[in-house]
DNA sequence: CATGAATGAGCCTTCATTCAT
DNA sequence: AATGAATGAAGGCTCATTCAT
């Protein structure tokens, strides 16, 4: 039993240090450049051991993806928590989303990914439909604020699911902007411009 | 004269078949499942005569987004004169933006690749530079709006270059959301979101 | 024309270099310890060439059977027309048969491997649908003349089918000893105990 | 004693598991479509198992091989006493072959990949020797009734070698037939082809 | 003895690029 | 200028074998 469960963790272990090794890589050279004996090498094992722990090279990209946005998800949903009205709780929202891409930012590169790297074809339907479920629990806790606010007046009224998206679709904009180098190429900083970016939608969104 | 006119006009149409085959075939199946062989079927030519118009596969790419951003520069360039202060300034140029997104989506679709497609290294030190100069060309537009709203003082005072870059990267995040299925998946269509997104963005804006 | 023609011809010489070189190394070593690789050497070819001409190892394996089976049906139904009598015919079957296979013994070679070598499902429904063909080809030339020689009176009378399955398995069994080296490691010759089985067969089909 | 008489019956049982499994699968499949692990699936064993009862893959080959004939020559061997005169003798040997391969098919099946499916190069020399001298063994019993019935005048005089080799190959002529699913495919059945077979080589043996 | 996770050499296949025509 | 057959480097994946437990 504590056997299996050593083993259990082991297993975990290794899984993680491919995941690592390949969040890493496809995030340096893209998915197509980065070839399984780099990540073999990058792990520190044998190129046959990534096929005990994953089916393909896609089967890890897969993971990838799943894992980044199912952390972001269990941040998103603590942070909702947090803060005594709408505003408040969205900031705590913006600021978790900014500390987990600074901190975590080959997770969240992977997670752009999926809106732009691979084609909706290449993942399995099997992926694709945990990835959207993952989405729309991320833009869940949004709408669930969002939806108090409008309730206390705080927000002005409106469409919710529209206005959980626009936001969400503005985070993922900045973040590409900042991942493509463009922010650092225009003398800009993501935070500062999240901030303001934040001001600027509050101030259109107060009722 | 006469003769090396039209030598070039046929020049020009062959360089552009092989464009337009390469744009389909690169947002349908992603860049490294587009072979140069399906290109040169799909431009009625032969694999070889690919080679006389472009140095290699990356070449035919870059040359689509270069160009996808330069006709989008145009088209801002146009819409910023249009409109007697800037909220229909700016409203024209959402709707450029969404009518090109709309009717060249290919194009588009190959700018958003220079976000999170191709990663940076990928893009040879020239056409990075032109296409940062694109951007920056796209921004100014933008950018001239905002200074002559916050000058007129219909528009409240701010950082205008982060204005620009916060408004531009929200539509970005607007089109990944779309391009990525999401905006379908949900149920949402991407041109009644970027008139809500823009009442909110300009309620945040006013003075 | 002239030049497709030609062309044509170019062709199908390059495919002969891949079966020839293919043939001889199936024999050699096996299919599966023969490398596309070596084939490539072996024709003075490049590895992608092999593939302009066949789909993948297996097709050209199949081809070889087809066309070993092809040629034997053509040498049986040009020698069935020898001879006066249903011996001197069915002499003349073996003669060719021998001939083929001292001058052409890869190909025979290649032949018997479809009934030991590869197992049925290994191949294609349409290749096995052809080389059943190809069996039912050879065994007609005999049938028929076992058909005569019946019903001539010199041939003592019973199954046509029986008979020629029984000629041609014994013909194979021969050819197998041989090409398993057994009959060169007894101290024996192909050759005299062909001559030898007839013999014995024509006695035992005497009417 | 006693233990270690149980012991190695234990060893031999499991080396036993070792071959039911890879005889059942490479007759199934082949040899090189049938993995070490399927074996150690099949035969309830871990991989590494497989490696204390035999050197390797090839190994297990060799002894399927060297078994099956050690059990066939066993057979005939008894056989080769039944019967009154030469023609009893046969065919009681016929008999304990047909009967072999219906029951122990998997059996003789790999005996015949000796002639077919493995290059002789593959066999290690001891191997193939050890083979070869079982092939003789067998021959032998049929060289010896052939011999007695040539002398008894039951048989028309002739090279007794070459006539036990006729007969032999015959029928391994006619099970390759049958093993490659042609009998079947052409509506024979091995049975009553063997007995058929047996009536016309008898006829041309007689004296 | 038994296990099975780990290894990594090896092979089929793809496809960007070249070059003789 | 145009062609497309030929090239061969490169990479995903398999599987016989090993070895630490």
């Amino acid at each position: 039993m504590a056997e299996s469960e050593r083993m259990r963790r082991r297993k975990e272990e290794k899984r993680d240090q491919i995941l690592d090794a390949a969040r890493k890589l496809f995030l340096e050279r893209g998915y197509s450049s980065t070839r399984m004996e780099d990540i073999a090498r990058d792990a520190d094992l044998a190129i046959g051991t990534l096929y005990l722990y994953f089916e393909n090279k896609n089967e890890i990209y897969a993971s990838l993806c799943e894992d980044g946005l199912a952390i972001l998800d269990k941040l998103f949903a603590r942070a909702a928590k947090e803060g005594n009205n709408c505003w408040e709780k969205m900031e705590a929202l913006a600021k978790v989303n900014l500390r987990f891409y600074r901190k975590h930012r080959n997770y969240y590169d992977i997670v752009t990914f999926v809106f732009a790297g691979l084609k909706p074809e290449d993942l399995s339907a099997a992926l694709r439909e945990k990835i959207v479920n993952r989405i729309n629990g991320i833009l869940n806790h949004l709408e669930e604020i969002i939806r108090e606010g409008m309730e206390a007046g705080d927000m002005r009224a409106g469409d919710v699911e529209e206005t959980a998206l626009i936001l969400w679709s503005a985070v993922l904009g900045m973040v590409f902007v900042d991942q493509a180098g463009f922010m650092e190429g225009l003398g800009r900083n993501l935070n500062s411009v999240a901030v303001a970016s934040m001001g600027m939608a509050f101030r259109g969104l107060k009722a």
